[in-house]
DNA sequence: ACTACGATTACCT
DNA sequence: GGTAATCGTAGTG
């Protein structure tokens, strides 16, 4: 698969400053890229999950600000990189500076740059490769040291409209996947219909 | 300084 | 299905 950066649609700044939850739902079926070393790797958003600012004791700002979740509350389309059982997961700054809400991507189809993928997952198995937070950082090579990048205007990083199928997709709202608390809340959005979410649909 | 824990993953039965 | 590995945070003394 061929893409290049420089032409492709890039999601602008106003597309974070939204409620966060509309923000996660529209990011699936968007196409996320990191070039390195002018190797480009990346691929479709298949499952989100909205953190918020407020009322939502799971999210990482809840107990306000800190130097480790510092670039939670600087200008919608940040990258926010946090560090979890000592690997890494993504997230997109929304809504306003200030507010400190994000949305986590969980899941990607990887098509672009799958080899480079593929060694440094090592894992040849696509259905491995991408299929989850920690997973598709590794896949992308984003670590701390990206957390507070711009998605919005990073020559090597960003967010993109995809041509064809954004339409296509039936996107479902689940419950968010391994935390503790507001556990209820109908906060995961995924493409029913990939074979690359992190886990299954719910049956009902 | 010490402890508990987590928006996870890989590997096991 | 279950659970151990692993390490940066945050809370406590």
């Amino acid at each position: 698969m061929t893409f290049s950066i420089e032409s492709a649609e890039r999601l602008p700044a106003d597309f974070y400053c939204r409620k966060t939850a509309d923000v996660a739902r529209a990011l699936i079926g968007k196409t996320i890229v990191h070039r390195t070393a002018g190797t480009i790797t990346g691929g479709i958003v298949v499952e989100t999950e909205a953190y918020l600012h407020r009322n939502d004791p799971a999210s990482h700002s809840a107990r306000g600000r800190t130097a480790s979740n510092e670039s939670m509350f600087l200008r919608p389309g940040t990258l926010y990189v946090y560090p979890i059982h000592a690997k890494y997961c993504l997230n997109a700054v929304t809504e306003e500076a200030g507010t400190g809400a994000a949305v986590l991507i969980r899941a990607i189809e990887p098509t672009i740059g799958i080899e480079t993928m593929c060694g440094r997952r090592g894992q040849s198995d696509l259905r491995r490769l991408t299929t989850g937070p920690a997973m598709l950082c590794q896949a992308l090579s984003i670590d701390r040291s990206d957390d507070g990048r711009c998605l919005v205007g990073d020559s090597d990083l960003g967010i993109f409209l995809n041509t064809a199928d954004d339409h296509r997709r039936r996107i479902v709202a689940t419950k968010r996947i391994g935390i503790s608390k507001a556990q209820h809340r109908n906060l995961r959005f995924v493409d029913m219909n990939s074979r690359f979410l992190s886990r299954p649909v719910p049956k009902r």
